[in-house]
DNA sequence: AGGATTAATGTAAAGGATTACAATTCGCCT
DNA sequence: AGGCGAATTGTAATCCTTTACATTAATCCT
């Protein structure tokens, strides 16, 4: 199939602001003046013009535009993985606050790959971003350097070790598991039980230490036992229940590092025959768009992408002015309640 | 937080090709020629340039090339729905095919209105992109309209009623289902529902006919009560495998029109007891990533998400050479057996 | 009405690369 | 060494806008 998009008969001139000056008899800087709307001309000239633009299907030659202004309103994004779905909405929300002021995105994504993140950095800036978000989990500062030489503007999604040398998105995980365990508490659990992620991801770490300080701060026991280490993925989460469904004795409650092991979890109870919330209550972190569509829905905690997208937007544009970006608390977690929690089941306390 | 971007004694001059040039001590052409790697210049040569460039950290402007080469490398991509993760998985193929060939992609959501339709195609226009990819369910011409005004080539995911017309990368349904069924029917079923979608939805009539004309060749008859509409979400299969389950008697197993449909079900038959696969098998459409990751694994129907992509990509590429844009055979739906479907339970046969 | 302001428009110089064409230089041969 | 063709390199025009500055038109005020 061929499609012809140049007719045969086509011998046209390139259509560009000089043709449009041309049939309006203005000059080119009129017409200009009207395209990125100026004051300084009259109402009727103005209409005038953009009525043959109109006419002659005129569109503005942006390359020319970003050359002489010397910007190219696009602004890069780099996320970990499109595939892991805690990052659409993140993408959908920079986007749209993008598309707000005429800015355009460019985004990839590194797969959890340093190597990848600096192509990535790289390959922006050879497109000439004003400014680039880097949403990844993790980050190294080489791949940051080549920005910063470049002097485009960054941002980063919770870096804390690089907090206060480059400008950070901060997101707080300890809220959500407070609320999480107040919401247990009240609930009347006391038996509460962790799948932690490996020690090797920054995030899992956190999300560990939030929940033992929570547990603490609620006068709860921590019992190494129940905190069993999965792989972030739903494999993992059905393995790490297993273990602890395994034990003489065992929590009312199960928080999960993140909501895919949730799901593996909740899998497992299913095996075994162990109902939640009645047997057993499960909560996961992360909010993903599955959690409301699993079985029984999923109560987890949430970090609001939406924000997280929007203040990232926020100070880059921010940097781009030249102006200071102000400091902002933490973006906060947040417990979302849904089925998965339930008073415990009625037996002998465990201890 | 203010991260100086320029420190404060670069009084410095704009970083440009000449200033390569200068410092090399050859013409811009040289330096030119060198960036873009023209063979003609001598290894000597282009080894010092290089290494001038990589002192001076020059970066190309690219709207300036642009400008002059008059392509931007830029390609649109156009989904329904980034949410829906259907769509990341292509949007990633179609990025890294893009990625291979230093052109980069610009994406947009249409939400599935044909309103944002108009504008996304709008704003790839006005941002000059050499192609458009408009990978949504539904499409209308105005839309379309304005990049072939603008001579910019199209490309459209399965618009049949636009075939010939519009370039299309062709999608067949029919596969899938006819697999579907001869697993189901090696299994020992006979009794086999569906829960289709709306039939304002064209992709879902066109999964429902696919599902009738598989069962005609096998032989099976069609029962219009084990037919139910839902409304492709979660929430709709449930309610529409409750109506299924309802009825005095029941299919052994049930195809959906989307994995989203299938979960609803896998819900419903928890809901009410009844086993997965061992008492009613189901199968879904889409092989959305989470399929894998139900209770139990979803045996689905999936179309080739990266090869879409890549023919879309292909397309394109094609039709910017100049070149016919050869015909396909259609991409072809197969059928991922997982652990959602068994022989069904032995008991009197409905039929 | 006429001069002083102010508003609207026009002219032409950037902006930073690519590339046709012209000018050199190189390599090789006699 | 001198000459020729091929391989390199250089010069300068060009791509299309925006915008500083100059110019002209409109408006106001006495």
């Amino acid at each position: 199939m061929r499609l012809s998009i140049l007719g045969p008969e086509q011998r046209q001139v390139t259509m560009d602001i000089l043709q449009v000056a041309k049939r309006a008899k203005v000059s080119t800087a009129t017409v200009s003046r009207v395209l990125n709307g100026s004051t300084n001309v009259r109402e009727k000239t103005s209409a005038h013009v953009r009525r043959v633009i109109a006419e002659l299907n005129y569109i503005p030659n942006r390359n020319a535009r970003n050359l002489r202004v010397g910007r190219t309103r696009l602004f890069g994004l780099i996320v970990s993985d499109i595939n892991n779905s805690f990052f659409p909405e993140l993408i959908d929300a920079f986007e749209s606050h993008a598309a707000e002021q005429g800015i355009e995105v460019i985004f990839t994504h590194t797969n959890y790959d340093l190597t990848r993140l600096h192509n990535c950095v790289r390959r922006m800036i050879d497109r000439n971003v004003d400014a680039i978000a880097v949403m990844t989990s993790e980050v190294d500062e080489k791949s940051l350097k080549q920005a910063i030489t470049a002097r485009i503007p960054l941002v980063l999604l919770n870096q804390r070790e690089f907090e206060g040398k480059y400008p950070n998105v901060v997101v707080e995980y300890a809220t959500g598991f407070e609320e999480a365990l107040e919401h247990l508490q009240v609930l009347g659990h006391h038996d509460i039980g962790f799948i932690a992620g490996p020690n090797s991801l920054n995030s899992a770490v956190r999300r560990k230490e939030a929940f033992q300080a929570a547990l603490r701060h609620h006068g709860l026991r921590e019992r190494p036992k129940w905190i069993v280490v999965g792989d972030m993925r739903v494999e993992g989460g059905r393995i790490a229940m297993e273990t602890l469904l395994s034990q003489k004795s065992r929590p009312t409650a199960v928080l999960a590092s993140n909501d895919l092991m949730a799901m593996g979890a909740l899998q497992a109870a299913h095996a075994a025959s162990i109902r939640v919330p009645e047997d057993i209550s499960i909560i996961g972190f992360d909010d993903l768009p599955v959690a409301g569509m699993m079985y029984p829905p999923l109560t987890t905690m949430r970090l609001p992408r939406r924000e997280i997208a929007a203040r990232a937007f926020a100070n880059l544009q921010t940097q781009l002015l030249g102006e200071t970006v102000p400091a902002r608390p933490p973006i906060q977690s947040r417990l979302v309640v849904r089925e998965s929690t339930a008073p415990p089941a009625m037996r002998t306390r465990s201890i």
